[in-house]
DNA sequence: GTTCTTACCTACCTATAAGTAAGTATAGCT
DNA sequence: AGCTATACTTACTTATAGGTAGGTAAGAAC
């Protein structure tokens, strides 16, 4: 079979939706297959269970990730374009519906996921963080941001805002996505 | 009846402690029923439908606001300890096992919140934002805090900050959150 | 002392959750 | 033409979800 089914794709894009728009434990199969129009049993093929589901996930994201983040590093490595391209991302997925960061709707239910979607989830982070850690010290020593303290602190409190902002905006309407993402940029000493 | 029955209240403790570790979707009845040793129908005489239960939980989260705020408004209208008071409620209910704010759970599953669970919600937020902000513009104008721009903004980022790093205190360990906050304090021109 | 109310309990119901077993249509390979 | 793998389907199972009907023990009100 040259062209394999897209059927897969479809549902990892459909129950990323469901993920960031109910957590982890508020969509069904049944969720994802009547949205589809396929069987339930279709997504057991390809997911034999949720715990399989959310591991493809997290790695989807993780892909994601590094393909958005290499795309950043196209710039040759100027930081200020990088951090621009993460606040782009983030207000693009929202608007596409992704309301809240899927890494925020796995934390919820962190306790509960299974080890390996834990250590996945665990991986993307340090991941991410190891990125916007490396992009704030550079923007530091180029003399595009300014700020106190450790990059890799400043770059788990931007994450946190990030995620805390796209639930916020959930609730109080997107304006509030990008007053808290201007806020960021004053924080590290960027005037518009 | 001099003596009204504890279970009421027992439930509402157990729920808050369940909704913060797992999501509105991440328990049931009988999560909360096997816990303390009751049947099912006891939570249901008590609330009728998980809805009620919501709802209840979410009108706690506003008095205990409420309470906390007055207590802070004790201090004589001074702002810093005011948001510092916040800074320890915030650590101490996540050291007590309240892991994610009980806002980000329900955020997280807004789209399915019944209606009235929706605007309790957005009244608990709304008091919130008006508290910070007023307490952020005192602040500035006692010259106690530096910070540019409308201090509304500024409140909803604080909110959305402490919100995040609640749940990725929970993932990389319980320093995160002070680390976190020691940010915010910086942000806001406050030297230790 | 009967009645009412509170605060439950036992025993159930229906819907839905995740998951499985076995069958089938189609395409490619030999 | 026959075999095999892919990508499903129908038709279940078992467990659990929220919710309900009806009963009951015990104190309060009259």
């Amino acid at each position: 079979m040259t062209r394999l089914s897209d059927t897969r794709e479809r549902i990892l894009e459909k129950a990323t939706e469901l993920l960031t728009q109910r957590g982890f434990n508020g969509f069904s199969y049944r969720d994802i297959s009547s949205q589809l129009g396929v069987r339930n049993a279709a997504i057991h093929y390809h997911f034999a269970s949720k715990k399989d589901l959310a591991l493809a996930l997290v790695e989807e994201f993780h892909r994601t990730l590094r393909d958005q983040t290499s795309e950043f590093m196209a710039y040759g490595g100027r930081a200020l374009p990088q951090l621009e391209g993460l606040f782009v991302f983030t207000e693009r997925q929202f608007c596409e519906g992704l309301c809240i960061c899927p890494f925020g709707a796995f934390s919820v239910d962190y306790d509960e996921l299974p080890e390996p979607v834990r250590q996945a989830t665990d991986r993307f982070m340090d991941d991410s963080l190891k990125w916007l850690t490396r992009v704030l010290e550079t923007g530091r020593e180029q003399g595009e941001f300014h700020f106190q303290g450790d990059a890799g602190q400043r770059a788990m409190g931007i994450f946190a805002t990030l995620q805390g902002a796209r639930q916020m905006a959930r609730i109080h309407g997107p304006a509030v996505l990008g007053g808290i993402i201007a806020q960021i940029r004053t924080d590290l000493g960027l005037v518009d």
